[in-house]
RNA sequence: GGCCCCGUAGCUCAGGGGAUAGAGCGACCGCCUCCUAAGCGGUAGGUCGCAGGUUCGAAUCCUGCCGGGGCCGCCA
């Protein structure tokens, strides 16, 4: 259940009956009439801004439209009172069956609560991490690795039909230049000094990559020319770089769907197809572009390119797809694979990139715009670089001294749930710091363990429950009379929870799973509120030692609380931790 | 030069058309005979960078400017 949705479905009700009445115009838009949760709780549990919104096309007073409207929803039994308030908002108080109901809702639901239909079963594909097989994943890579996994959770929480997918740059230079790297690695293995020259990588992570071409060619490649060993050898390298980064992923709890490979997608004609589809619809044509303001690059000449006219689009220049001597650019295959992501019949496409890759988003959503008739829309996340600290200084990272972070390190040290809720305590557009030593404190400092520590405490209430013979299972709560949750404080937490439905999806419309991470925070935070008033009102302690009945009830408050806290962060990916040790 | 992101409390940041702008940290004052005080309550703290505009209503949308960061290439 949504309440949210429910009471805005009732709103709009009373206004279709109004306009039946004649209080209202015919054929008005609805569309912006809103029921949220006001800033002030003294303005009650929820509120409408149907009347302002309709107050100009309909040309009558906002109060008048207010009034009528608060006449026919105060019929409603969920509605306790209807005020008119301010410039015309229309205040909802609802009645205490209704946080019962939100509770009930929680505990029959379980994991599902809050899951919406939202997505319609859609086709989205969330491409993220797509780092180049070419080492290890670093921090950067672990950002954009977690919000990609924990935004594809979400968008399969909300309806939609989430693939998850990884692309491999396997065809570009750069493996070439891995392939090399290895190749001085393998002559090392086999006692020989390797030429590490500037260009190639420098990498320890090679050496055993050396080693394993030992173990297969043996000796075999040594006198060989490039020609002869470097597809192979290509391959070989790829490979394991791959195997290292699923085990890295892997280490993280992030999972992939899809791996696709750029090498597969060129090789199946894909670059050909989508430049021809493009050149049908007359976007590519033979020019030369203007040199780039500001820096010219020393070497700039004129020279007349294959261009995609990416400006029809709103892209700022065209943008070349085949060099001078006729070979493809890097963005042709870019074209192709986002071109064969269309044809897989996407509804939807996600990609996550390093906030480096701005300048290439306006190309990307061009591509896709032409290639899908604008069918399609392209959403770029750009993730913020991570700011590393180590006792609150700045920790730089620089791979000649060796204090090149990789996600590896992090997770060892963090632990992928820290690693994971910190990383999401930030917009993606936004830069982040993770400081190794706050990040493990435990303490209200650290929202990870804050909001853990809520869980705890709720499973430790349910040991003691059951220890003391109180029947605890969810389906025993599910159906314990609720109807002593009537406390303004126990309240205050249903209401917390019954906006989770609608939190899932606003954090799904705009693909920001951080919200989560903020909305878990609060939730959390209402749950140790309401424990420490315990403290002082004994009769608020959700364990009422001598009173099986009522421990039921406020138990199953505190456990739908739970079942919040253990679905949102599991779709985070974070474990809801049962005890802090 | 052009494009993108950011500018909100002393600090770190939410909120991104609605009412008197929020949280955490830091400061100050309180709360353990009691389900985990690894927690909670309260006080103080603001020209939402500046100036226009749109709107019944702008921190939020638009334009310009200022300040910080990033990107720009037949490289990937």
């Amino acid at each position: 259940m949504n309440l949210f949705s429910d009471i805005r479905g009732a709103v709009i009700e009373a206004l279709a009956a109004m306009t039946v009445a004649g209080q209202l115009p015919e054929g008005l838009d609805m569309t912006a009439v809103a029921v949220e949760p006001p800033r002030d709780p003294a303005h009650g549990d929820m509120a409408t801004n149907a009347a302002m919104v309709l107050a100009k096309p309909a040309k009558l007073q906002p109060r008048a439209i207010a009034e009528a409207l608060a006449a026919r929803l105060s019929a409603d039994p969920r509605i306790a009172l209807a005020e008119v308030a301010g410039p015309g908002f229309l205040n909802l108080r609802l009645d205490p069956s209704v946080w019962q109901g939100v509770v009930r809702s929680a505990l029959t639901e379980g994991a599902d609560f809050g899951r919406s239909a939202l997505g319609q079963g859609q086709k989205v594909n969330v491409e993220f991490v797509s780092a180049n097989p070419t080492g290890p994943m670093h921090v950067g890579h672990t950002r954009g690795a977690v919000f990609g996994d924990a935004l594809a959770s979400l968008l399969d929480f909300a309806g939609y039909a989430v693939t998850r997918e990884y692309y491999i740059n396997d065809g570009g230079a750069q493996v070439e230049v891995l392939a090399r790297s290895a190749f001085e690695r393998y002559r090392e293995a086999n006692g020989l000094d390797p030429e590490i020259r500037e260009g190639l990588y420098p990498g320890d992570y090679l050496i055993p990559v050396g080693e394993a071409l030992k173990a297969t060619y043996g000796t075999s490649l040594l006198d060989q020319p490039e020609a002869a060993w470097l597809q192979d050898v290509r391959d070989f390298a790829i490979e394991r770089m791959m195997a290292m980064i699923r085990e890295d992923l892997a280490l993280l709890n992030v999972r992939m769907d899809v791996f696709a490979s750029e090498r597969a997608i060129t090789a199946s004609g894909r670059v050909e197809e989508a430049i021809t589809t493009l050149r049908g619809m007359g976007l590519i044509y033979d020019g030369t572009l203007e040199p780039p303001k500001g820096k010219l690059p020393e070497d700039w000449e004129e020279r007349e390119q294959t261009l995609f006219r990416s400006t029809a689009f709103g892209d700022d220049v065209d943008r070349p797809v085949q060099k001078s001597d006729g070979s493809w650019t890097y963005f042709a295959p870019d074209i192709a694979y986002h071109w064969d992501k269309i044809s897989r019949g996407f509804d939807q496409l996600i990609d996550v990139l390093g906030a480096d890759h701005g300048g290439y988003v306006k190309r990307l959503k061009a591509v896709v715009s032409a290639l899908s008739n604008g069918k399609v829309p392209l959403d770029v996340k750009l993730i913020q670089l991570v700011k590393l600290f180590k006792n609150g200084e700045p920790f730089k990272m620089s791979k000649r001294a060796g204090t090149f972070v990789t996600l590896r390190d992090v997770v060892e040290q963090a632990g992928p749930d820290v690693t994971r809720f910190v990383m999401l305590t930030r917009k993606n557009d936004a830069a982040l710091d993770f400081d190794f030593d706050k990040v493990l404190e435990q303490s209200k400092d650290n929202p990870v363990f804050y909001v853990q520590y809520a869980h705890a405490r709720l499973c430790s209430v349910l040991r003691k429950a059951h220890e003391a013979g109180i029947a605890v299972a969810d389906n025993d709560l599910a159906v314990a009379d609720l109807s002593g949750l009537t406390h303004p404080a126990e309240q205050e937490l249903a209401r917390k929870i019954a906006e989770w439905p609608r939190l899932i999806e606003i954090a799904a419309r705009n693909n920001e799973p951080h919200r989560l991470a903020f909305y878990l925070y609060e939730l959390a935070s209402v749950f140790h509120g309401l424990w420490n008033r315990g403290n002082e009102d004994p009769g608020l302690r959700f364990l009422q030692e001598d009173n099986p009945a009522t421990s039921q009830t406020k138990i199953a408050l505190a456990r739908a609380a739970g079942v919040v806290i253990s679905a949102g962060l599991g779709i985070l990916g974070v474990d809801p931790a049962e005890e802090m040790r």
